[in-house]
DNA sequence: GAGTTTGAAACT
DNA sequence: CAGTTTCAAACTC
């Protein structure tokens, strides 16, 4: 059972493998074999490799110029004109849905995105443009903090089939509307898919550290705060099951068994981050959203579902993250709700709630936390009066991105 | 410490 | 998407 800090579980895009971590089955998600399935060989995929190369994108081609877009190979700007001109639900392909199979809208810090794509069949010439238009008009796509485009973090870009991969460190991301977004990227192909595992991990790893009062709890194995061990035996520690996999950080001094989920199974390791990132791009993140400042205690994205602990006992992630119950929860009979919220007196259940329940008190608290929290943050780095109300407009659409999808997760 | 209960994750 | 199984933490004795 995953416990505080632990992250969400969204909007969940399966893949077609499944993670196996039983003996029986433990070449198949080993090395090369699995390499070449999670990277999306022509077998996995039945996509044939392009003898011409990728179709897709493999980097900034030498010949490409694009003035005024990219103004040099290492500092792009995306621009918002582009980003609506392609429509990927049009984009043939195996699947439309593996075409873009994972990225994410970060929501509280600079965690590392994972975006993997399929060489399909799009018309040349194709361009990095593209890859740039592709994830804007996903973040299109995604909802309002997707459209908010606050790629602060790293990109770890796979183009399926091509054997390379690239990392994408975006940084400075304005915002102004939904339609007028740019960001710059820094863009570099790293070649193998090794290389990209490497690289993903070093990402992944570096971004999951806890960061700034808005971030994860969960450090990695090289936290400063203590942590609970975990007692895996069967998941091999590679499993959301894990509380120290789910929370990005490698076992240490853990009483689990058999366990892969540390520097000597880097691979194995890699491979089911990256899985699971590939079924739900917001698999590492925090289930608590907020909560990390002062009294304020965030709430449940997911919701719990309890049903006979009246999530009044650590069995509830709600209880047990010292939070409410809301209506983003299934429980049943639930006693753990906030009374200065509307909850059904009869059956102290947090289902069918309206808004009213879902904004509590808490969450409204924790969003003037955060947005006094950016507009301090603004003033520590001397930022200009405009550029301090963009990074607090930023923060609020975070904050509203996270309730609306509070409210309506379930509906 | 062993066994049971619980609910999230994984699977069908 | 609902039902079932698996898993590990929480809990009880």
């Amino acid at each position: 059972m995953n416990k505080t800090g632990v992250f969400l579980a969204g909007r969940m895009n399966r893949p077609t493998t499944k993670l196996n971590t039983t003996e029986s089955s433990q070449e198949d998600v080993d090395t090369d074999s699995t390499s070449t399935k999670h990277f999306g060989s022509e077998k996995h995929h039945n996509v044939q490799p392009d003898p011409a190369g990728p179709r897709l994108w493999t980097g900034f081609p030498s010949d490409v110029s694009l003035p005024g877009i990219f103004p040099h190979p290492h500092q792009g700007i995306i621009q918002p004109t582009l980003m609506d001109t392609v429509n990927l639900s049009s984009v043939p392909g195996p699947s439309s849905s593996s075409y873009h199979s994972s990225i994410s809208a970060p929501w509280l810090n600079n965690e590392c995105l994972f975006y993997n794509m399929m060489p399909v069949d799009l018309p040349a010439p194709v361009t990095n443009i593209h890859v740039a238009q592709a994830m804007g008009h996903q973040q299109v796509w995604e909802g309002l903090s997707e459209v908010t485009p606050h790629f602060t973090q790293p990109v770890v870009c796979n183009v399926y089939g091509s054997g390379q991969v690239a990392a994408i460190d975006i940084c400075e991301p304005t915002f102004t509307t939904s339609h007028n977004c740019s960001a710059h990227a820094d863009v570099s192909v790293l070649g193998t898919p090794s290389q990209y595992y490497q690289a993903a991990c070093r990402l992944y790893e570096s971004n999951m550290q806890p960061q700034d009062p808005l971030g994860r709890a969960a450090g990695t194995v090289c936290e400063s705060e203590p942590r609970k061990p975990c007692h895996c035996s069967r998941s091999k520690c590679l499993q959301l099951y894990c509380e120290c996999f789910a929370n990005g950080v490698m076992c240490s001094n853990c009483d689990c068994s058999n366990c892969y989920n540390n520097a000597e199974h880097e691979v194995r390791r890699y491979e089911a981050i990256k899985l699971y990132l590939g079924r739900n791009p917001d698999a590492f993140r925090p289930k608590i959203a907020g909560g990390e400042s002062g009294k304020v205690k965030g709430w449940h994205i997911k919701g719990c579902s309890c049903q006979r602990s009246r999530c009044l006992k650590n069995y509830c992630e709600c209880f047990e993250a010292n939070i409410k119950c809301t209506s983003s929860c299934k429980c049943v009979g639930c006693r753990n709700y906030d009374e200065r919220s509307e909850m059904d007196p009869i059956e102290k259940t947090c289902k069918d709630k309206g808004p009213a329940s879902v904004i509590t008190t808490a969450m409204v608290e924790d969003v003037c936390n955060h947005l006094v929290a950016q507009a301090e943050k603004a003033e520590r780095e001397g930022q200009s009066p405009i550029q301090a109300e963009r990074m607090v407009l930023v923060e609020f659409g975070h904050c509203l991105t996270q309730i609306v999808k509070s409210m309506f997760k379930d509906k």
